[in-house]
DNA sequence: ATTGAAATGTAGCTTTGGCTAACTTTCAGC
DNA sequence: GCTGAAAGTTAGCCAAAGCTACATTTCAAT
């Protein structure tokens, strides 16, 4: 934790390497491969943008790419893939657990999940398995 | 909600926004004035980005300045100031109520509560209120 | 009244994460 | 095998949010 403030700027480049990892790893599960033109779809932005993003994650040792080809995630990319689909889940499952509608659970989750300490994760596991929502 | 994603840039301007107006008017609470130094140390950014970010807000209407002047927040910015100390109220008490530890629940509502939609907030006061955790 | 430290302001640089526009590569259908 | 649409790349622009360095203003203590 130490300086609760002052993380605002690197978290949030944090959050987007979060955010492609995790979407390119669902995508290579469902699709078996992933190219940059399901990020354009699915993030809504342009390939440009995409391009940019995906060459900072290469840059960072998330992914790698050769042109024209699909990308690969290195293995530290899919250890944060699954770190924060796992956190992801719970964060979903926690909020729905709590009354919130399918469709909210989704938005919120998405942003909620990179906010939420492993404290707080395991808080809302203990509740998920008591069964006391 | 439209559109979850292409959300995230702006989004991140107006996370700073309500920090900022909700930093703000807590200090002018405290000490019945705030000076853009206390933001520095609050924030622990420099001046000049404070003095940055504090010219959008004035830009965008939260704030009024004068040279070497404490800041003032307009109705907006008092206005946007209360609903985002409820809404930061109501996710820490939550944080707590489920069995995060003080310090953890400070943490991580600091980062939660910009992305706590109003239905997710509604589903936190009930259970709250209602005593099942 | 002077003055020096603290607070504030300003200029200009960087990275991130958006964009458009123009170009190149790939590949499916003919 | 050709070709046109779709996918990918590249260059260059913008705004936000950080920084350093330097200039100015305020104010308390002398």
């Amino acid at each position: 934790m130490a300086n609760k403030h002052q993380r605002t700027r690197s978290d949030h480049s944090t959050e987007m390497a979060e955010d492609y990892v995790e979407a390119i790893a669902e995508i290579i599960d469902r699709n078996s491969l992933c190219r940059s033109n399901d990020l354009v779809r699915l993030f809504k932005v342009t390939h440009a943008t995409v391009n940019n993003t995906v060459a900072r994650l290469v840059r960072d040792g998330y992914v790698t790419t050769e042109p024209y080809q699909p990308l690969e995630l290195t293995s530290k990319g899919r250890a944060l893939a699954r770190k924060c689909r796992e956190r992801h889940q719970i964060v979903k499952a926690f909020l729905l657990a709590i009354g919130v509608s399918e469709a909210t659970a989704i938005a919120d989750s998405e942003g909620i999940e990179h906010h939420v300490s492993p404290e707080t994760l395991k808080a809302m596991q203990r509740l998920l398995k008591s069964q006391r929502l």
